[in-house]
DNA sequence: TGAATAGATGAACAGCTATTCAGCCATCGC
DNA sequence: GCGATGGCTGAATAGCTGTTCATCTATTCA
């Protein structure tokens, strides 16, 4: 059995339409968002633009660190930058990934964690 | 400043209604969906609750592996067990959670990457 | 040009974690 | 009870990664 033979396999079996690659890239955008100080950057720039020094401040972390963080995410294109005079303005690109982040920072913030379900 | 007064910080700075611990508890939530292995079993349990020797089958990895991962998941609810004889069926508990990965496995797979922007 | 500010980068290290292997517990059919 | 099947657990290991520190580049202002 193949590579993309079990990569179609999994498709099939799953009922979800999606492959190996596709999983991994996924994967990857949820690996990017699972470090709490990554998380918070992006959090950070939701809704508008920050500097790098703003979110460092903000988040009352090193600029270096929040630089290091900043070119993953910006590798990803989950963070899109913008330079202004020696200023650099991170914020989320993708409307979708924006809804989603809001989404779960909502339900999140609801306690999604109130039903307790036990198997017999 | 305190840790409270920081999270205070941050939620006021970030506009988004989250605290220190929500966020937290959310990167976890995310980290354990990181794992191209760990996402695929979730993914394969998404509509139906699927056996741990079916799971194993399916991505053509040991039963020890999928229960290890099964473990972490059940323990943040993000599946839920079900005995059923001598073999324990997973699902995804959370309709929400079930959503969102629908909704992001579609993302992916359109290619949401089409679009690169460039800062000047 | 020179000083200063804002970010980026590379190396180094400590801590974590996914995987494997071996063995154990529970349940069903004979 | 006995064997077989299905799943769980613990230890051990190899690989990865988040953070820090020091250094470097780029842009503005005087």
């Amino acid at each position: 059995m193949s590579g993309a033979d079990k990569a179609e396999a999994f498709a099939m079996a799953t009922g979800v339409r999606i492959n190996e690659d596709e999983v991994m890239e996924l994967a990857e955008m949820f690996r990017l968002m699972s470090d709490p100080t990554r998380l918070k950057i992006i959090l950070a720039c939701l809704d508008q633009p920050v500097s790098v020094g703003a979110t460092a401040d903000i988040l009352a972390i090193s600029p270096s660190l929040v630089s290091h963080h900043l070119r993953l995410l910006r590798a990803a294109r989950l963070l899109t930058a913008d330079r202004r005079g020696r200023q650099v303005f991170y914020m989320v690109g993708d409307p979708h990934i924006r809804s989603m982040l809001t989404d779960m920072a909502d339900h999140v913030a609801e306690g999604g964690d109130s039903e307790i379900i036990e198997g017999t």
